[in-house]
DNA sequence: AAAAAGTCTTATCCTAGGTCAAGGACACTA
DNA sequence: TAGTGTCCTTGACCTAGGATAAGACTTTTT
């Protein structure tokens, strides 16, 4: 079984990982497949599962008190999804994650996490480096949503994500980009006409 | 010298410290003192610190290509500040830390805390964990501006830091909320005028 | 104590994007 | 082949909060 191979990868850009390690963490992570619009975690619950994705998409999001949803990122191939704070302290989920294609995961438990950090010390390092660039991404999208437009928003994701129109709807974007379906509509054909 | 208590203090929430240990990391750090409105370091630059704030209120923000002022954070004590992406990759920082009254910190820059993390390994874990709690609350700030109003955010804010308003300047908290100071100011006569 | 700088408020007007409603284009199922 | 759900678009209207300007009050500087 080399399912795990793309995630060795992925962690050795960080470490260097001995033959033992390697299978310890084959060992670790378990393969699923998930079909287009099903559930991994939801929020409320107790999020049980850390998930690198290997293919397919995934949308990341929380549903707000009026009951509308909005979408935190996209996980693509070689991303993460899961709840930390849930995962790590047992505490209820805010976000949810869905499959918006069929979609190839490694997942991991708590409680295997925490063997597997004993296990191999210096992976406590490199989830430190993974976590640090996210915080740091997201810091950019926070400052970024903050001071641009929604149209300057969505040329930034354009230019970020080259295929996300390809890859999720048009209204998972809208949301993403904090709007409505609508205005995303009415945005793109405002962007066309000021082109020509 | 005992100004790096509180800093052990709070690394010892998340592991076991050795005496030897204790004094490896008040070596590292360096006790700073800033005034009022001094800049810590600032966007653009490399950042070389990373501080743990033992006294005193900071800022953390960006400046944007129009030239507005957006607040990501107030670090209060026992808060972090930094541009991670900057600190590890030597990057551009895009954030800047300004002080907003005398603050006391510790400090450390990027190749002495590569060495504390050789020598205490442990830090590794204790680090990764901080930083996924900020991650984890980041995620939350970055829902709560999106599918809550200006007036329900700062009510949040209120709630989260009740002593916020003595702390920092009204415009402040109107940027850190993502509104002008002028929307803060006629928003909160409109709860005032609700109330009665 | 005067001047200057920073802060908060209020008022007027304006715009990006929300809200609501309807219609059209597919795609999957029966 | 109709039938149902999902998605995208367009239109008319509305509102939260932006832009601008001006005045009052406070703090800092000289």
């Amino acid at each position: 079984m080399m399912t795990a191979a793309p995630l060795l990868t992925y962690i050795e850009q960080y470490t260097v990982l001995e033959q033992q390690e390697k299978l310890l963490i084959e060992e670790a992570y378990q393969h699923r497949i998930i079909d287009k619009k099903q559930i991994l975690f939801q929020q409320g619950e107790h999020c049980m599962v850390e998930a690198f994705v290997l293919s397919g998409t995934l949308r990341v999001f929380c549903t707000d008190k009026k009951g509308n949803e909005h979408v935190l990122y996209f996980a693509l191939p070689g991303w993460w999804v899961g709840d930390l704070a849930s995962f790590y302290d047992g505490i209820p989920a805010f976000i949810s994650v869905q499959a918006l294609e069929k979609t190839e995961l490694l997942l991991i438990d708590p409680d295997t996490k925490a063997k597997l950090f004993e296990r191999i010390p210096s992976l406590e390092r490199v989830f430190r480096i993974i976590i640090q660039k996210n915080l740091s991404s997201l810091q950019q999208r926070f400052l970024n949503t903050m001071s641009e437009s929604a149209d300057q928003r969505y040329l930034n994701l354009l230019e970020k994500i080259p295929t996300i129109e390809q890859l999720v709807p048009q209204h998972q974007i809208a949301s993403y980009l904090g709007i409505l379906p609508e205005s995303l509509s009415r945005l793109k054909k405002q962007l066309m006409d000021n082109k020509r």
